[in-house]
DNA sequence: CCCCCGATCTTGTCAATGGAAAGATTGCGG
DNA sequence: CCGCAATCTTTCCATTGACAAGATCGGGGG
């Protein structure tokens, strides 16, 4: 009867290449992405390095498909912020909930030497991702200005916050944070 | 006579911690922080590996003393904006021409993971770059949140430009870009 | 004047890494 | 039921960061 495990760990593991992307956030998580290595995410699977780069090709690839859930995860966010709140500045505070809550993903996300940009799925996702930063609707000149304002300063807070760069006076809410700075936006380009 | 030639190649270099780091910036300029290693560094200067090793201790040290520099060197470039053009914009727009112009030193200099945070020197640098950000003035509350979101501002704008996130409708001049982007900050903030 | 000592740089070694090649294992379709 | 392709392992190689030990140089004290 207990011929099976609990984990069966069979010659096929049925589902490693989601399981290799959560091992890799979990390693991204705890030692950032220039100490994670293949071997470790591979180890932290429970199968030889070699099986992750059969199915990701290289370590870069790997971190494509980590940042490719990263737009997708992001994407969803920001609509759903959108969704339920109705507010352009609600919008940016979930994005730096986004960064602040999936550091893993963030980081790798905006650090494009470490993954293949023109990979598909990637930028399929990273679109949507767009779509939801600037709104539905794919206008020019001012209205694009305004959203690049909006996007780099909730941007500028989440990367600063995350390199512990932030003044320390301003308490330990990135969110509390980004509605107390986001304020200095000018108010007119709000929904 | 000819017993000297024009580099020496002696055994005692006589300025090999400045020829690393310019070796250092260099190549970090050429691969990205990801793929410089201290060896490609050590060769580029003429040197052997532990040679480098000797100077800094190890590769953050190395990268500590490239963080340094760029610090020292931020600062004065925002102060010299400061000091020539009398406006909070245009050190914005400094600050973003530094990442441009410097783009090894800010991109290591933004990501502590890969240097020695707690060096004095580093420190010391960093907070004379702060300080000409902020302006001479450490005020708190409301002055405090407008300069934080100016600089997340022209950061988000450098970070994402580096990482060539920004729409490509913008145009190509990071400067002109900060200042059509500023513009949405609240005016009320600058002196 | 010369030698010694410390600063500087090299050589050699080691474990870990990413990547590639080749082989082992498994399960599925014909 | 069998062959085959997908999946995973083993093995190997060049590179890297770090460390230890040795070689070389230069300047100051005797």
């Amino acid at each position: 009867m207990s011929s099976a495990p609990a984990t069966p760990r069979a010659y096929h593991h049925g589902a490693l290449r989601p399981a290799l992307i959560a091992a890799a956030v979990a390693t991204l998580d705890e030692v950032g992405p220039a100490a994670t290595s293949m071997r470790a995410v591979a180890r932290r699977a429970g199968v030889t390095h070699a099986a992750a780069t059969y199915h990701f090709g290289d370590k870069a690839g790997l971190l494509t498909a980590v940042a490719a859930d990263g737009y997708r995860m992001l994407a969803e966010e920001l609509e759903r912020a959108e969704r339920e709140r109705h507010s352009f500045l609600e919008v940016g505070v979930a994005y730096v909930h986004f960064a602040v809550t999936h550091r893993a993903h963030f980081e790798v996300m905006f650090r494009p030497e470490l993954y293949h940009r023109d990979d598909p799925g990637l930028l399929a996702a990273a679109a949507a991702s767009a779509r939801s930063l600037y709104g539905t609707s794919h206008v020019e000149g001012a209205t694009l200005a305004s959203g690049v304002a909006a996007w780099s300063l909730v941007h500028g807070i989440a990367t600063l916050w995350l390199n512990g760069n932030l003044p320390e006076a301003l308490g330990d809410d990135p969110e509390a944070i980004t509605r107390v700075v986001a304020a200095y936006l000018r108010p007119d380009h709000r929904r």
